[in-house]
DNA sequence: TTCGCGACTGAGCAATTGATCGATCGTACC
DNA sequence: GGTACGATCGATCAATTGCTCAGTCGCGAA
């Protein structure tokens, strides 16, 4: 970086770059002073800066983590990246994650924005974070169906109402259930005008907000009855880490084809790709792989996660294949509000 | 420095002051992304930087002693310091502050400036660097009389033509010695228009370039043959420890009031105060105390000399007295153009 | 509840800064 | 010596930034 710089030239820049960076003087003034062209000082403060001669340095503070958001944005092509700091208890943990990622969900809304939304642990806390400041006239629209057991915050549609409730915005259900029997039920469900509206206002959405699930016996959909441990055990063998509205992807985040996804009522990965501004949210400690895995399909524009989770996601990736097979166009970190249809 | 910052703050204003100063986005980038007003912004940034979470650092080459020069600038009340190298051997260290001055010098001059000068080595020094670049149309005046002794680089008359040599300016020389026999024979040279008028063209400059001299045997006076070593002798027994232009002064900036100061032919310390710019060159090693003395006379804006005697200064002038007798206006490092009548 | 105070906000404007462009200058190569 | 290239320069203009000011909001006291 430090260019070979004469002694003089190295005198003259560190001279000016102090007048301008510390003195506050205008380049202006810095000119007459030196007896040079204030575009002459333009270039020689750019060289300055350019060369290292001038040093600007955020002094954050240590839990910021400001670095593993860097590197996960570079890593993985994300528009964003928000790590929030480590805690020991794994609810605090969670509620640290949900807080950000709830700020985060406020500076993205504008009204008339909709807003599509998974189930999840970690995305049932944003919510009790959720405080936009003003009136949002907004709709959250369920992205995937519920889950049989009555397990309420964690439920999509529940959350959804919350969020509406926090921001005085829609909530959009979707009366269907995650899993069905077959694939020909799922079709038919997807028939009823009813679960068709609502999943085509959820696909146009440009905000989702989504949890990363994982593949454990302990992971919410088999929690919530979703799926059975069985079925869990068979994804796992397929290669499954982990799933994104029931999209399950191995670690390379190549889709894992199988029974399960032609009997799943969620938006598709396809889906969720074309939506604008996709803003996945962890905190549980199982979860590197299944993040992974969901980073890799390149369906997440934004991360919220805790600083483990971070480290170790960095570490698994560095170790191993590509890791942003999907080079997504640069996409603004709040959108314009769009004159897009909203729903009743 | 540090306010006390509440965490959410301290995190917010580490972001944003990330994204400006590391990302180079703007103001009205952040803003958006931020979901709040480029006022705001700013005033965010700013709040950033006074608070110390943006720390600016100028990587500045050891050699150049800039802290050195705050030191003095701030002490003395100086317009600018510039403090140069050290050079174990004394015609090398001479020749470094020689340049620096010849450089100062060079941007301090404009078409029409009139410049006063002294005699002295260092002073003498000054034409072998000065290269201004461009042809400028100044005026060169010894602001006091030459020395019995031929001499030749070190009388101010010399110093002028060199000077006006180098940049295609004019000379005006003084056609007196620096002290006479009597005050009578002051007086009636004083009366010589051709004296008269060199010196009113000395006392109207914008700018002078002089040195400051010791009280040694060795120090310039004695050597050019100026006065003997018996009247210096009663000059130091009066306390004088320096002098500028000939005009003697006690460790505390004080005049010396001495039958010598009668017999002078050279700008008064008043005539120097009401000058723009006084630019005094001093680089050897016995001068610590005259140049204590003639800062604290306050005649000098700019001091050009060597890191060695600078930390000399610095350490003399904490142990006593206060520094800064006249708190000057703050007079810029390089003037206007002005229209002032010009000597032929 | 109402009023007054102070802090904060963002619109709008002025100053500063960044960037472009043709002109000029030095230099290396023919 | 001549020519062509590249670097550098400062005039100029557009973008960005700093700042003022009137208006708003919240909060505490009456």
């Amino acid at each position: 970086m430090l260019e070979d710089l004469r002694q003089d030239d190295y005198e003259l820049l560190a001279r000016i770059a102090r007048r301008y960076y510390v003195d506050d003087r205008t380049q202006e003034e810095i000119a007459r002073e030196f007896a040079l062209s204030r575009p002459k000082v333009q270039r020689l403060l750019d060289r300055a800066r350019r060369s290292g001669i001038v040093e600007i340095h955020i002094q954050a503070p240590p839990w910021l983590n400001l670095d593993l958001e860097d590197q996960l944005r570079e890593t993985f092509r994300l528009a964003d990246a928000i790590v929030s700091p480590s805690r020991s208890d794994p609810q605090s943990q969670r509620e640290a994650v949900a807080r950000s990622a709830a700020q985060y969900l406020g500076r993205c809304l504008r009204d008339g924005t909709v807003v599509a939304v998974s189930h999840g642990r970690d995305t049932g806390e944003v919510p009790r974070f959720f405080h936009p400041g003003r009136r949002l006239d907004c709709t959250f629209v369920s992205a995937m169906g519920g889950s049989p057991r009555v397990d309420a915050p964690t439920n999509p549609n529940e959350i959804c109402r919350a969020l509406a409730e926090r921001c005085g915005g829609r909530a959009a259900s979707l009366y269907a259930p995650a899993y069905v029997e077959s694939a020909e039920m799922r079709d038919r469900l997807l028939a009823q005008e009813a679960v068709a509206h609502t999943l085509r206002v959820a696909a146009q959405a440009s905000v989702a907000l989504v949890g990363i699930g994982g593949t454990d016996d302990g992971c919410t959909m088999v929690r919530s009855g979703c799926l059975s441990m069985d079925e869990m055990a068979r994804l796992r063998a397929q290669g499954a880490v982990g799933d994104v509205l029931g999209n399950y992807v191995d670690i390379e985040g190549r889709p894992i084809a199988s029974p399960h996804q032609d009997r799943l009522v969620a938006l598709s990965v396809d889906d969720l790709r074309r939506i604008e501004t996709v803003v996945a949210v962890v905190s549980e400690v199982e979860k590197p792989p299944a993040i992974l895995g969901a980073l890799r399909a390149g369906v997440i524009d934004v991360l919220v996660v805790d600083a483990g989770n971070a480290r170790a996601v960095l570490d698994m990736a560095g170790a191993s294949g590509p890791n942003h097979p999907r080079p997504r166009a640069a996409s603004p970190r709040a959108q314009e509000v769009i004159g897009r249809a909203t729903v009743r």
